[in-house]
DNA sequence: GCTATTATTTCAAACGTTTGAAATATAGTT
DNA sequence: AACTATATTTCAAACGTTTGAAATAATAGC
């Protein structure tokens, strides 16, 4: 036996007065007597009334929900993105949905969809690693919704708001520290090319050499696609060089640092214990590791998600206009340990 | 400019026709004319119609949203068991919506209270770490929307349905696996006691013992708060008996064990390296570790998120009567390293 | 050419809100 | 007592769908 469903239709049959009265006694209007707001609310709460946000939103035309895709909550950066894109949110009286696409563009496109039948009132990408084309974000501007993207960055010509790192600025530190240590063999292990970004933190690194007079050597820069196979490789690479041998290290991402040190310490490569090295990331574990990485380059996803969020409903409010594009930087910090 | 909203209002127009024969081609209903199908839908998708989930959920009474609240995102049980449940969850048509409660009560009402608005068609719940009173659950069961908790164990008299790790056989499983390696003197570091499972595990632990003739000492147990200097003080407490030293140690999850290899090893303990550990968790970071531990216990959480899952969707479907309190187990499996 | 079937389309109400305009009640002035 | 000004409440339409019942169109049987 179902209840009857406690509406305002309820609540004003209830207190024998009309639905609208009971209705702006809940938003608190000031024509409201205040004798019958009290009335209204108190029997709200004794119902535990709770208003409908489908039909709210169906009037409104508006619902409150930023969405957000981004390729998975596996990956720490993200679902720390997630912590200060949600914090900002709710602060604001937003909430959020996440969908994941697995850095799929299947996924990535069904996602959208579900989030335009949602009636999202504005979405946050981080976009999957595929995603070389951007129609299936177009029907949110049409239909006047704002997007950002963030962290992952969209080819770089099309014209959109952008929340990045400041990944070359994190390279440069980490380079220059290593420098400052004393090092002048520093290796570079890239990640793929493919990723956007990839291209900037070398660019970091690299500059950081020639600020520093220090000549660059190709034999002191390989790549990796992630996977393991392809990380051993390009570190054996990097220590196979007759007259380079590294002293120090700046690694993509935490991650592939960790598979190379695993390799290196496996072979027992003699420079391993006096290696120092720096990866992107910050990853929790780090200070668990006895050997090296000496510092990390903490990305700051919580700012970066936060940015994000705030940048979108700055677009939402209009103190932006939508095409008056923006990108933003989020610096990276260079964390010793 | 805005442009004027693709509705089944528009579409109508646009054809001449009625509302009502739109959404029904659309939703392909027999008695429409195959012919006006496929004008309408071509009509539709060339303007890229989307139906309004509001409009629909307000309509039909129900969201196909299953909310989740879960303590947060950072922990990788959580995430990967976010996996299975949204994985489950979208093969048979369902969205999610989650929420993460930071462990805090106040914030874990606030979840229920959104997801109520939002008039979820379940929700699924790991309970906050301070959550004794579950009286705001009680408006779901009022409202008929099914309440499923998972892995967070209520208070154990609430009747209510439930998927947990089967954490009594994993650390039975673990104990064992150490025993017929040879080791006598197996030490366990348990939880936090507040955390329902905290006994479950230390019964796995005593049992397995048992079951072996290995009498049970109470100077090889300890119990950290998760944080750093508690588990400290615990691993100092096992490792400075006279006579019991342990040469093994099964420890409540894997931070709580990374946190006391760091300090063991930072101490120059003469035992560590031969110290043979297992923890909960099989954290992807385990790989890199040069000494212990030798094992894991893969608590499987993607299962369990699908079994909570699969759970609510049947309670939905009423296959299983609200009412027929459920409990489930998903097995622990020992990961050897 | 009429009726009986059957196929197809349309009507109209409903879901639970919000909100400007209109109606009514109350108090204040003369 | 009549009128005005103000305070408060109600009316009614709208948001975009769904859906059973009613209406209409098309076809077949004679």
């Amino acid at each position: 036996m179902q209840n009857t469903p406690v509406t305002l239709k309820y609540l004003a049959e209830k207190l024998k007065m009309s639905i609208s009265t009971v209705s702006k006694a809940l938003n608190n209007y000031p024509t409201i007597n205040e004798f019958t707001k009290k009335r209204v609310q108190d029997l709200a709460t004794e119902l535990h009334f709770t208003p409908n946000k489908s039909a709210i939103n169906l009037k409104q035309g508006r619902s409150k929900i930023i969405g957000i895709i981004l390729p998975n909550l596996l990956d720490h950066f993200f679902t720390r993105s997630v912590y200060g894109l949600e914090q900002f949110a709710s602060k604001h009286g937003y909430n959020v949905i996440i969908s994941q696409s697995h850095d799929s563009l299947e996924k990535e496109i069904q996602s959208a969809n579900m989030l335009l039948q949602t009636r999202v009132d504005g979405l946050i990408v981080a976009i999957s690693k595929h995603t070389q084309d951007f129609s299936h974000f177009n029907e949110f501007e049409k239909m006047g919704t704002p997007v950002v993207y963030y962290t992952r960055n969209p080819s770089f010509n099309l014209s959109c708001h952008k929340v990045l790192c400041n990944t070359f600025q994190g390279a440069y530190q980490a380079t220059k520290f290593l420098i400052e240590r004393g090092h002048q063999n520093i290796a570079y292990l890239g990640g793929p090319k493919m990723i956007s970004f990839t291209h900037d933190r070398f660019n970091g690194y690299i500059h950081a050499l020639k600020d520093h007079g220090i000549p660059f050597s190709a034999e002191l820069v390989a790549y990796t696609d992630f996977d393991k196979e392809s990380t051993i490789t390009a570190i054996k690479n990097l220590f196979s060089s007759e007259d380079k041998i590294p002293t120090a290290l700046v690694a993509f991402k935490e991650p592939i640092l960790f598979d190379a040190m695993k390799y290196l310490r496996s072979v027992n490569h003699p420079n391993f214990q006096q290696l120092e090295c720096i990866g992107f990331g910050n990853t929790s574990f780090i200070s668990y590791f006895n050997s090296p990485p000496v510092a990390s380059i903490e990305e700051n996803p919580e700012s970066v998600g936060e940015n994000a969020m705030k940048l979108l409903l700055q677009l939402l409010n209009r103190n932006i206009e939508t095409n008056d594009y923006q990108k933003i930087l989020v610096d990276c910090k260079l964390v010793v340990h």
